[in-house]
DNA sequence: GCCACAAAATGAATGGTATTCATTTACTGT
DNA sequence: ACAGTAAATGAATACCATTCATTTTGTGGC
């Protein structure tokens, strides 16, 4: 009775019909995820959560690396590229970023993971990557600059997700404070831009920075383009 | 004899001269690092590089995060923004960045600590802090958009730095490349625009999206300022 | 100089983790 | 029908960070 813990705790042997399957774990890795965040994805929770024991896990996932990766190609379908299809490229690149870094923000975890992962078997994030590269050829780009400007994108989108969830009063220099008088005057003439309110002091100078830099990136790129 | 495998295994009690502090558990950290990569970081490595028994750690430091907080100070002195002090605004950004870039190239598993991370007691980060924000004032950057831009950059900069750490054949779309025939043809196109080699063909593929991304912020970010 | 208290070490738990293995059962191809 | 394989259970393993009781020593107040 460890594993299922209501109704009929089915007996060991393999069961009539199959229990799990990729589709059935990564569906409950993501339920798992939203109730208790990536701390309470533990392999003993998804298993729990398939009303299954942890080991039976093992048959379909070699290691809670691989749920991990199948949990990355799902989430990027929550990624919006569509405005390739439709709009003119810097207004296209500017949706997809914004969408990109909003769904990667709440999956943080997940950037390193990214990082180490080859994108093989990730049907769709190769899905999403297939329609920004036709974006960019469309948009005029030479096809051997149009990887690396995605990675580009794809960097600063990676570390701007990491940014969002860093805390509000990550820049207070504390006791240090008078010791670095510059910096500290710039963090505190940053943060009067914004918003006057302190509770979104936080939210909206990481939004502020990634504008920043989308935009830079987006006209930079655009330059060298037409040089 | 747990701890100290060699000569006098000290008894309990606190020893006459003090054994452990801040700067030695940081050192002995950076040493096992080294050694061992960021996996053969654990508190009983470390206390036994140290000679001492795994609980003592916990009288200097809270926790491992607080030990992984210490390092990541320590490796931001090994970044080089000197340039500040004597090149061009954009040059010195250029050397900046690839410093920075490379060293938390070899210590990837930092960089999500970063971003969690406040940078009150930071010292040595703030050290640096100090200095680019000089820069950018020096250069005519009105002070509320110097944090934003740096933090644009820092985001570009540890996005990079995961990317580094990928391996080579990370867009290798494998068995699911036909059915994603535009993006397979870039990344081919991209492959082979670096070097004919197969050897350097990662780290020269990153090099070139840093490179790319870096030049298009610089000259994005320049000309915001003068619009 | 004594004494109470805090600081810093040891060594033995603790609870949690991913992962492996022997075993059992049922489906599947020949 | 039968052999082999796939898929479940439940018990066991090896680590890992962290905590706690205990012991010893340094230190500040009288």
């Amino acid at each position: 009775m460890t594993a299922a813990a209501q109704g009929t705790p089915r007996r060991a042997g393999r069961p009539p019909r199959g229990v799990l399957s990729r589709e059935r774990i990564t569906s409950a890795a993501v339920a798992q995820i939203a109730a208790e965040g990536y701390e309470g994805l533990t392999m003993s929770a998804l298993a729990r959560r398939l009303r299954v024991a942890p080991s039976a896990v093992y048959n379909h996932a070699s290691s809670k690396q691989e749920v991990l990766r199948w949990v990355q190609d799902h989430v990027m379908t929550m990624v919006d590229f569509s405005a390739f299809a439709t709009e003119p490229w810097d207004e296209a690149v500017r949706r997809w970023a914004w969408s990109y870094r909003e769904v990667f923000a709440r999956h943080a975890p997940l950037v390193p993971v990214i990082a180490v992962m080859p994108v093989t078997d990730a049907a769709e994030t190769l899905r999403m990557y297939e329609e920004v590269t036709r974006g960019f050829l469309a948009a005029g780009w030479p096809e051997e600059r149009v990887v690396p400007a995605i990675v580009a994108l794809e960097s600063f989108i990676y570390g701007s997700a990491l940014d969002v969830s860093a805390p509000s009063n990550i820049f207070d220099s504390g006791a240090l404070g008078p010791e670095f008088p510059v910096f500290t005057s710039a963090v505190r003439s940053a943060a009067g831009e914004g918003a006057g309110d302190s509770a979104e002091g936080a939210g909206n100078a990481a939004d502020v920075a990634f504008s920043t830099g989308l935009e830079a990136l987006i006209t930079g790129l655009k330059r060298q383009l037409t040089e």
